[in-house]
DNA sequence: AATGAATGAGACTTCATTCAT
DNA sequence: CATGAATGAAGTCTCATTCAT
């Protein structure tokens, strides 16, 4: 242990250092994404925005397309870890509590970095990123799916690949395009939003 | 009228060599788009697959953005012609059959020219231009809206504007994202999604 | 005729115009080769000597490697032009008067451009250069070949591949040499230098 | 002595440690250069690849240019040291197995790290270098004169500095090309070579 | 001494735009 | 009007070298 208090410093001296690098940039790529948008990130602008040389951009990252790539990914973890047990938790809700959740938790994560997660949606898809954005859609999917599975009791009879297609797709666009529109800056808003997707959804899904 | 003969089919000639130039630089500009993408679509590239120099582009338009706006333009106002009459038709149909025809015209819509719609969608978005690639939507919403109004008896008494804001959103993605994952290749296909989005929305607007 | 005068000098003009930047950009390129290496000839050194923009060098090269060749390319010719006449005169010769026109050969090709050759075979056989340089020794050995064929009476039995690799090797290294080290500066050294190599080569191929 | 023992060591282990960096790093270098070309010698592969950091490399040598010239001194002084005891001996014989043993030689010198010999000769030169590149030529050539000089009853009179450059080009040329064209692989092959070189050199040197 | 993260000058290249012909 | 050669700002990326740990 005394050894390793004097031997681990050293290393996480400079491990330190690196991260906080990579944090840097990464966050200086959000920043620049945000504020100015795609075209404006450049290497340079990057690296002069987090006060770092680009030297030390290209240490880290092979380009600009590995550095939002690796912003991407930031962004799911994040988002992922906000939502993770909301979603898990409406699995076990009945039919419309548990759509109500759902759509709450899609919510939760459009809030997590509402104007990062608009630019990534509306700026990046260049070629073969969008299904790196989409994750966390397909997570959602997946697990929207098993839950009609699960349920197949409660809820029409049908494809149930097309009807979490339709249920998904329905409620990620309305919960991004409110964001957009800027549409839930209060909770009254977003509580009517709710009701609304809700009511949309579990209109769809029941029975007759 | 000799002397018109004389002059205007001089000037009618160098205005259909216009129109040819200014035809052929947005033809070039849309295929590029198509099989390249935007960072790709460089001027001197479009000039040269227009077959024209780019001095000629120039001339005709002030820059690369206004070669991309006027492409935009178009593509609106070419599936504002293959949709008017049937959102048109659409106003004076009973709720369930308006809204299998408004749902059947976003897929017309969506199928005038789908590579091209996906690309400037995704592609183009850089700040301000969203609008103008959405000026189908927000007629459409308009129209959607109307609907609602002079059927306001036969529809759930709530606010018009956010439920024409859901079902246009609903409607829009599930036929975008149908598109993007081609899911609507065969009609037998565009036919099951046009009956699921149908009953999702007349679900969600009627009274009960 | 009147037409293509009329025609002709626009076109010509800007063929001129081109030429006169490629010729601008392959002289830079060797004076800068010649007084500051390899190294130093950045493609913006380049053009800036060339008084030229970078945009217009690579307009006609697709980059310095391009430039390089396009030099070498147009050393060769002009050591060819120089020394073509010579080369087929000395085939016509008996032995040791054809050896000797072959060495003046040699020195004539490498006074062509002596400061060009030397850096060019010095500097720039970067892997896969190589067999462009020696396009000249390449024929040169050719030639050499053919001769001792015919000749075969009057030269020692032996292969002729061999002798002619041995001969060629000889005759270029001392020429190239003697340039390096400025020995021939001097019409007087130049002959010294003939004599030399001529008796060196005769008394190799003789039969005895 | 006990006391020298207890601190030599400590001496000497550094001594050694420091010694086999500076091996390592010549090691790589050469190895890079050879494998990979000069442009791909960075300083920082170098200290990668010979498993040390950066910072070492510059403990050792100021700088990459050192770093080059350390490894060509050290590919002298091997070639020397393989060929010395040969061209020495060579000074006490006859003409013709002077001249072969001195053949000999400088096909051994070109045997020493022919793959090393090639790539210093043809990407190294940079302006200034290839004085030390040359360092075993010079040697080479100073003696030949030297023998030249003993021996004047035996060979043709004429400046001796003249006969021995042209010798020594010579015989440097013809092995050097051999090597590069992978004409000396066999012995038989090495063989033919030194016959010829004899032969073209003995013929020359010989009084009439 | 050793380490390797950081630096930044400078090389390469592209592309929107202008302008002489 | 059309042409296309020319421009040069700006972006991408590398690498010799330094320096805090």
């Amino acid at each position: 242990m005394a050894q390793a208090q004097r031997t681990n410093p050293r290393k996480s001296a400079s491990q330190t250092r690196s991260r906080a690098t990579v944090d840097a940039l990464l966050e200086a790529t959000a920043r620049i994404l945000i504020r100015e948008g795609y075209d404006k990130a450049s290497t340079n602008r990057i690296a002069e925005v987090a006060g770092v040389s680009v030297g030390s951009l290209y240490q880290y990252f092979p380009g600009k397309e590995a550095l939002v790539a690796a912003l991407i990914d930031r962004h799911n973890q994040q988002t992922m870890a906000a939502v993770g047990a909301e979603l898990q938790a409406a699995l076990a809700e009945p039919l419309e509590r548990a759509v109500r959740k759902l759509v709450a938790a899609a919510i939760t994560a459009h809030r997590v970095d509402p104007k990062l997660h608009r630019v990534l949606a509306e700026q990046i898809p260049r070629v073969g990123r969008l299904e790196k954005i989409d994750a966390f859609g397909r997570r959602y999917q997946a697990l929207f799916r098993t839950y009609l599975e699960r349920r197949r009791g409660q809820v029409r009879a049908a494809d149930p690949d097309l009807m979490a297609f339709v249920c998904v797709t329905t409620i990620e666009a309305l919960t991004h395009r409110a964001v957009l529109h800027e549409k839930m800056l209060s909770d009254a808003a977003a509580n009517a939003l709710t009701d609304e997707a809700t009511r949309l959804v579990v209109g769809y899904l029941k029975r007759a």
